[in-house]
DNA sequence: GAACAACGAAACGAAACGGTATCGTAGCGT
DNA sequence: ACGCTACGATACCGTTTCGTTTCGTTGTTC
């Protein structure tokens, strides 16, 4: 009740306590999907690990399915933005290779197929990688404007193709369990994608 | 106890009820793990989608687990096989549209996130994924092969790394539960690779 | 038709799971 | 120092799950 409770103070701080067993709960949560999959992710598992009480676990979290809902989103990697003023294909190179580190980590590689498999049965997760879909096209389809502008590639081509083929053999080494092999899974795809548009000067058919 | 006993019959024909409920509950698992997810892939679910009992189930694979593994080799599509006498490029755009078939189908484009999510936990899975895998780069080793002789492509090419750039795209799509996208997800990839070679001949540097 | 093997139905057990409730404790902000 | 609130421990409930067992029945082969 000092003068001080009339600014703007107003907010209490939240309690340090609340954060801390969310941040356990939640890295506790990823170990066990990491190492054992989405079976082992379990409510008493995570509790046992995370050395926070079952009871913790469900003032935060309404169900298994939420907590492991949020395990996802808090791991996955947001899409890198890329500054499109460094010219077409400096900038697509290192949008490629800002991918391959994020796609590439360990740790997202491991929770990568649950993610896949988990989008079929639970809308939440569809919902995060569409979202993450979308970003990724929207910046291919600025990072190609910036190429049709330099007349490097031909117009009309389409992002989501695009995103397609450069993206694909990365992800599907990260899927199939080699993600040290990623960031060389791009680059070839990125070099045959350049290397196609070049033998006639850029301006060929948009097939 | 007829004359033609004597033949080569002496096999004893083994009795149509084993395989016909083996196919019974191959197909009710199949269903339950292209609807709902390995979760759903549950002992009494398939027996009772089935219409086979649960102790049958158990006379004919010791656990769930080796079930469901069976489950993923019964429906795992062959990897096709090329005639390579038809040239370099008819012979890969026919590869690809066999490829596009088999991993766009949609029933198994609905299994394929679970074949992968399981792979790490599963060594049996590891091995199937794997031996397919092998299969899909010595088809394309083969195609190279063809490529270099007519060339067409320069030699040196990792075939590893053509099926990763080429079959990922498509994979990606199947995987992403889009599988109707799968052929021309391929197709854009197969054409950008083709133009990258085109452009001075052929004899590039095999990068 | 007789012997035999596969099957169906059902009960059972043990363990794991998701989720709830209780209550004493400890840490936080004031 | 005090009150509030998050927390920990634990017990508990109902359900699901895997896997086993038993026994009567059906179908197949000879």
């Amino acid at each position: 009740m000092t003068a001080s409770e009339f600014a703007e103070n107003s907010e209490e701080r939240p309690d340090p306590r609340v954060e801390r067993s969310r941040a356990k709960l939640l890295s506790a949560a990823t170990e066990l999907l990491v190492e054992a999959g989405p079976r082992a992710l379990t409510v008493d598992n995570v509790a046992e690990r995370s050395g926070v009480a079952k009871s913790t676990l469900y003032r935060h979290w309404p169900s298994r399915t939420a907590l492991m809902i949020d395990v996802f989103r808090a791991n996955m990697p947001c899409t890198p933005m890329i500054d499109p003023s460094q010219g077409f294909e400096p900038c697509l190179r290192e949008y490629m290779r800002a991918l391959a580190d994020s796609i590439g980590d360990p740790e997202w590689a491991r929770m990568l197929p649950a993610l896949f498999a988990l989008r079929q049965q639970l809308p939440e997760v569809d919902d995060l990688t569409e979202a993450d879909h979308d970003e990724k096209v929207a910046v291919m389809r600025a990072v190609l404007d910036r190429g049709v502008a330099e007349g490097l590639i031909p117009e009309g081509l389409d992002p989501r193709a695009v995103a397609l083929t450069l993206v694909g053999p990365m992800m599907m080494c990260a899927i199939a369990g080699d993600p040290e092999a990623t960031l060389a899974a791009g680059d070839f795809a990125l070099d045959r994608f350049l290397a196609s548009y070049r033998g006639r000067g850029g301006a060929g058919d948009p097939a």
